[in-house]
DNA sequence: GGGGAATCCCC
DNA sequence: GGGGATTCCCC
C-alpha cells in the first residue's frame, strides 16, 4: 500500500539523496484544549487534532509522516514557545509514552511512515517552578545536542551550570503560559540499531490554553434581545463565556454568502459599550450601532459576534436583524420623509444616502472610511485552510539550534 | 464623666459582690469585610463596626466596655467557630497590638472601660494548614487554662500532643473558613500587678468572609428591564454579584410602607429560572412572576430582590413596575372582560379575583397559601435592631470551657 | 478596596 | 470535560 507521490530515497544507512523530511499531516487543535495542573491528574482527554469533530466520533489526532525514508524510525514530540526561535517550553507533555515532557513512538513501513498521538496531555507548570524545569529541559537539550542519548545525568561544569540556569532565568521570565507549539523530531535508526540520526525538526501551529483568559473560546451564550432599529442605540444585555474588559468588542456585520466572483468589502460596524459595560467577564451590555442604510423597506438580517482585538479572535456569530423604521414603535409615518433626509448624518461626512436593500451595489469608497475592514475581520492568524494541516517549519535548522543562544 | 447605668461595685483586689462582665457596644459589620491570605499583605482596612457608614467618615470599629468594674484591665480579642460550642478558629486576627492571632489592649477608668478595636484585619489561613494552626491553637488554650499567660512553650506529654492533634484534625475537617465570630475575654489586674483574673468571655455575632461564595454580599447590578405585564411570564436579565446557581432566588415583593399598627402579609413571588439560567454566577435569566391582582388599572411598583435561601440573605431591591394589562402591546380590549375570569388560575384554587390597587384590604387567608411568608423573608438570622448592639454571651461559661473537649 | 489571574478541587 | 472554589497578585 504504497503512498502515492512517497517518491522517497531508500536510507541504507548512507547519506540520503534526498532529505528526509517529517511533515504535520494533522495539525493539533488551537483551541478549546485545557492546559492541566499536576493536581488535576490526567484523565481528562488528549489534545485532539484540528479536524476533529465535537459530537461525533470524528475523532483526530496530531499526526505527521516521514517523506523521503522508509525504515525504522523514532518521533519524539516536546513543546517550545509560541515563537521563534522555539524555545523549549516549561509545560510537558503527559499521558502514554511519555518521559520527560516528551512523547515519543515509533514509526516504519508497517505504519506507511505515520505517527499519530493520541492522548497527549499538556501539564501545566505553576509559575513557581518554570526556572526549575526550564533548567532540566535546557540541560536535557544540551545532552542531546552532545549525541549522548542515555538520558541519564551529564556532567556539567559550574560555569556551565550557572549559565544554564541563568538562561532558564531569562527564559522564565518572558515565557507565555498559555501557548504552546509542538516540536516533531524524527531520529532514524543507525548501523548499531540505534535512534541516533537526526530528522530537521518541524513545529506545529499554537495551541491556546482554554482555560487562559487571554485566550479561552469566545462564546455569547445569549442575547436579551434578537433585533432592533436600523437607527442602533438599542440595549443588548449579552451574556458570554469569560472575556476581558478591556480586549473585546462587539462586532455586527453582514454576511456575503453569494460566493460571486467580485468580493465587496461588506458592512461591518462595532456595538457601543465601556469598560464598565463588561460585567464580570461574563457580559456585555452594548448599544446596537446604526445599520449603514437606514432607509431599507423590510428587516434585514445581519450577524453579530464577540472579537478579541489582542489575537482577532472571532466567536461564533448570532442572528440580529434590523429593522425598517416603519417597525418603530409609535412614530407616525408622516415624519419619514423628512427624517430621511437626516439619515446620513450618522455617517459623519458627506456619504449621501443611497437607496436599494441588501441587493444593491455599494460603493467601495464608503465602506474604506468604517470602522475595520472585513478581510482584516476574518483574518485570524492560525493560518492553514480548512483542508490537511500545513508542516510549519520553523526558522531553526537543525537539532542543537534551538538552544544556540545557550552560549 | 461617670457613664450612666454603670452601677458597678469597685473592685479593690477583693472579690466582687456583682461578678464583672463584658459587654458588646458595638458589634463587628457581619458583611462586607474581606478576609485576607497571608500573601495579600495586610493594608486593607480593618474590620469595621455594624453601624460603620460606608461612604461618609461615621467609622466605627468592634467595641466593648467592662462592666461592675472600674479599674485596669485587659481585653483579649480572638476568633472563634460560628457555632455553639465555641471553638478557637484557624483564622487570625492580624494588625496593631496582635500576637499569635489576637489582639489585645488595657482599659481602665482613664477610657471609661471602653475598648475599642479598629484595625483589625482577618487572616484567612490556607486550607492546608488549618490543622497545624489548630494544633497552636489547642496548645495555647491548655497553657492558658494552666494559668500560664507567659506565651511561650509548655511540656506536654507525648499522648497529650497526640491527643491535642487529633482533636485538632477533627475539629479542621468541619471548620467553616468563611464563618467568624469574635471572641472578647477580660482579664482584671490581680494583686501582683498581672492581669489573670478571668472575666467570661462573651462572643460576637457572626462575621462572614466577603469572598467566599455562599457568603457575599448579594446584589442586583443590573436589570435589562423593570417593568412588565400583571400577567408575568417576561423574561428578564439580571447581572449580579457573584451567586451560586443551586442557591439564588429572585424574589418579587410589595413594600408595605404605611407604618399602620395592622401589618398584613404583604405579597411576594418567585421569579422563574433554573441552574442553567444562572450564568457563570453572575446573571440571572429568568421570567416575572404573575402579580397577585390581574385586574389593576394602573401600574403598581414593587420590588426585586435577590435571596440566598442558606442563610435567607437578601440584596438591596430594584424597584419593578407592573403595568395592567391595557399596556400589553397588540392586546384587543373586547378579550379583556373573558380573561379576567381565568386570572386566579394562577394562585392554584379558589381565591376569587378581587378588585382594587394597592390600597384594598386583603384577606389573610389568601397570602397564607403563597410562596413564602413576608415574616420569613425578611427575617435574616444577624440578630440585633438597628440600635446599639446586644451583647451574644455563648452557651459557655468560663474560659476553659472553650476547650472541655480536649480531655 | 476591589477585580481578576493562577491554581486547585470535584461533579 | 467543565464549573467553580480557593489562593494569589496587582491596580
Amino acid at each position: 500500500m504504497a503512498l502515492p507521490g512517497m517518491d522517497a530515497l531508500q536510507n541504507g544507512g548512507g547519506f540520503p539523496m534526498q532529505k528526509p523530511r517529517l511533515e504535520i499531516v494533522e495539525q493539533p487543535k488551537a483551541r478549546g484544549f485545557r492546559f492541566r495542573y499536576d493536581c488535576e491528574g490526567q484523565s481528562h482527554g488528549g489534545l485532539p487534532g484540528e479536524n476533529s469533530e465535537k459530537n461525533r466520533k470524528q475523532k483526530t489526532y496530531p499526526t505527521v509522516r516521514l517523506i523521503g525514508y522508509r525504515g525504522r524510525a523514532r518521533v519524539m514530540v516536546s513543546l517550545v514557545s509560541e515563537n521563534d526561535p522555539p524555545i523549549p517550553h516549561a509545560h510537558s507533555i503527559v499521558g502514554k509514552n511519555t518521559q520527560d515532557g516528551r512523547c515519543t513512538l515509533e514509526m516504519g513501513p508497517e505504519t506507511e511512515m505515520y505517527a499519530q498521538f493520541p492522548n497527549m496531555g499538556i501539564l501545566h507548570v505553576t509559575k513557581k517552578k518554570v526556572p526549575e524545569v526550564l533548567t532540566r529541559r535546557l540541560i536535557d537539550g544540551l545532552r542531546v545536542s552532545r549525541g549522548d542519548f542515555s538520558g541519564g545525568d551529564i556532567p556539567l561544569g559550574h560555569d556551565e551550570l550557572d549559565q544554564i540556569k541563568s538562561q532558564a532565568t531569562q527564559y522564565a521570565k518572558t515565557m507565555n503560559l498559555s501557548v504552546v507549539r509542538l516540536c516533531f523530531q524524527a531520529f532514524l535508526i543507525d548501523g548499531q540499531g540505534k535512534f541516533t540520526i537526526p530528522v530537521d525538526p518541524v513545529f506545529s501551529q499554537k495551541v491556546y490554553d482554554s482555560k487562559a483568559p487571554s485566550a479561552g473560546t469566545l462564546k455569547i451564550c445569549r442575547l436579551d434581545r434578537t433585533h432592533g432599529s436600523v437607527k442602533g442605540g438599542d440595549d443588548v444585555f449579552l451574556l458570554c463565556d469569560k472575556v476581558q474588559k478591556n480586549d473585546i468588542e462587539v462586532v455586527f456585520y453582514e454576511e456575503r454568502g453569494d460566493g460571486s466572483s467580485n468580493p465587496v468589502q461588506p458592512w461591518t460596524a462595532k456595538g457601543r459599550f465601556g469598560p464598565n459595560d463588561v460585567h464580570h467577564q461574563y457580559a456585555v451590555v452594548f448599544q446596537t450601532p446604526p445599520y449603514y442604510n437606514l432607509a431599507v423597506e423590510r428587516p434585514v438580517n445581519v450577524l453579530v459576534a464577540l472579537r478579541r482585538p489582542s489575537d482577532n479572535e472571532m466567536s461564533e456569530p448570532k442572528p440580529f436583524t434590523y429593522l425598517p423604521q416603519e417597525f418603530d414603535e409609535e412614530r407616525i409615518g408622516a415624519k419619514r420623509k423628512k427624517k430621511l433626509q437626516h439619515f446620513s448624518n450618522f455617517f459623519g461626512d458627506g456619504a449621501a444616502g443611497f437607496g436599494g436593500g441588501m441587493g444593491g451595489t455599494l460603493g467601495r469608497s464608503f465602506f474604506g472610511g468604517g470602522d475595520m475592514s472585513f478581510g482584516n475581520l476574518l483574518n485570524k492568524d492560525n493560518g492553514g485552510g480548512g483542508g490537511g494541516g500545513t508542516s510549519y517549519s520553523g526558522g531553526a535548522g537543525g537539532d542543537t539550534t534551538m538552544y544556540n543562544q545557550l552560549g
